[in-house]
DNA sequence: GGTATGACCATAC
DNA sequence: GGTATGGCCATAC
């Protein structure tokens, strides 16, 4: 089930992404006690569009955007952050958040 | 309560 | 650089 204390603790490392960084599903739910990547990703799915939280800074593991239907939008929110794209589409490891 | 699906990851090849 | 496999666990049906 998805607890709330979980839930929010997602939220709450997230929320902590600073500006022009990003971070992983898989480093989000090591953060997290419990959760698993799937859960993350679940999470951020569930966020409704106008939503303050960050979400657009999660990127799958190979520092590609994770796919999904948002994934062009949350691509222009990033690099309009500052955060930069390779030829390939991926993002430098320099921007990665710890 | 079983089965399928999903904004995933680590590992092996 | 790719593909395949197993594991993870909440949701939907």
């Amino acid at each position: 089930m998805a607890r709330p204390e979980m839930l929010e603790q997602i939220y709450t490392v997230v929320a902590q992404i600073p500006p022009g960084r990003v971070t992983t599903y898989g480093r989000v739910a090591k953060m997290t006690e419990g959760a698993t990547p799937r859960m993350v990703g679940s999470a951020m799915r569930k966020l409704p569009d106008g939503s303050a939280l960050p979400w657009q800074r999660v990127v799958s593991a190979s520092r590609r955007l994770a796919d999904h239907g948002g994934a062009p939008r949350q691509r222009e929110r990033l690099v309009a952050e500052g955060v930069t794209f390779d030829a390939a589409g991926r993002i430098p490891v320099t921007l990665l958040w710890p």
